[in-house]
DNA sequence: TATTGTTATACTCTATAACTATA
DNA sequence: TATAGTTATAGAGTATAACAATA
């Protein structure tokens, strides 16, 4: 056992905790946990495909399929770029802007129960701590838009 | 915005960031998130199919997809039980517990360059805090291994 | 030639419904 | 009748390989 090793297992272990509330949340509109990235993500960016792969580390291939069933849905849709016509660019619909807005409102009230444990003195330290560890240099993008760049 | 927005923000900022460096741990050993947290599960306990699936927050037909996949990679077993034979028990062989070891030590070894941006100072205290968040009272069963229960 | 994106294919994960065997 | 587990089916998510269009 390193030093750290409990600190890991703590992070591990909270971060399937707040998966499991995700996509609990999540199903509750039909929407995967990928999928809830996805809205998150365009919540303040247009990106094109490849953009959109490389922020959920996904195969452009599988963005096809994510792309195509959220835009069946009403939620993206897809554009042209003007200057390189091999370039597609996706942007969240006024519905799929409701709707992540409306998820993301759920997810804050369902984590609250867990936060609600701490001494008030100890949220803003966990607050701070936490974004030691992940990072806000990378930018935070709302609650689900964070990317994957490692450290 | 209400106080504790941040907080929850980074909550899902974390859990986002560690649930990507297992999916890329346990792609490297041919493993799904959900097929290291049963093996997570398994290193301790011998449960019954049921069981397993109410752990998981899983229905049982998914259970049965889940351990086929696994005993036929070697890594799990299905008994049967003594006194009820409708009942199915799984348990971990030793394949697959030395296969949940080198992943548990690969996952710690993967956070370290996240915790170690942390004052050393820093670092109890924030397992402090996510224990009381993600509750040590439920129990602790490896770090794949926490249980679904809620608060 | 290289890049952007889609399509074809295959496999895992997941739930629902129907089923078998046991209690 | 009720419970434990499996199977059949269907759909989403994922990657690899092959492809079309554009650069």
């Amino acid at each position: 056992m390193r030093p750290d090793d409990a600190l890991h297992d703590a992070l591990v272990r909270t971060s399937f905790r707040m998966m499991a509330v995700l996509t609990r949340i999540g199903a509750g509109h039909d929407l995967s946990l990928t999928q809830l990235r996805l809205l998150g993500l365009l919540r303040d960016r247009r990106p094109r495909m490849t953009e959109l792969a490389a922020f959920l580390g996904l195969d452009k291939s599988t963005m096809s399929g994510l792309v195509e069933r959220a835009e069946r849905r009403g939620l993206v849709a897809r554009g042209k770029s003007s200057e390189d016509r091999r370039v597609v660019d996706v942007f969240i619909t006024p519905e799929g802007r409701e709707l992540a807005e409306r998820v993301q409102e759920e997810i804050r009230s369902a984590l609250a129960p867990y936060t609600d444990r701490l001494a008030p003195d100890d949220r803003p330290a966990l607050t701070r701590l936490l974004d030691a560890v992940s990072g806000t240099t990378t930018g935070n993008h709302g609650i689900t838009g964070s990317s994957d760049a490692s450290p």
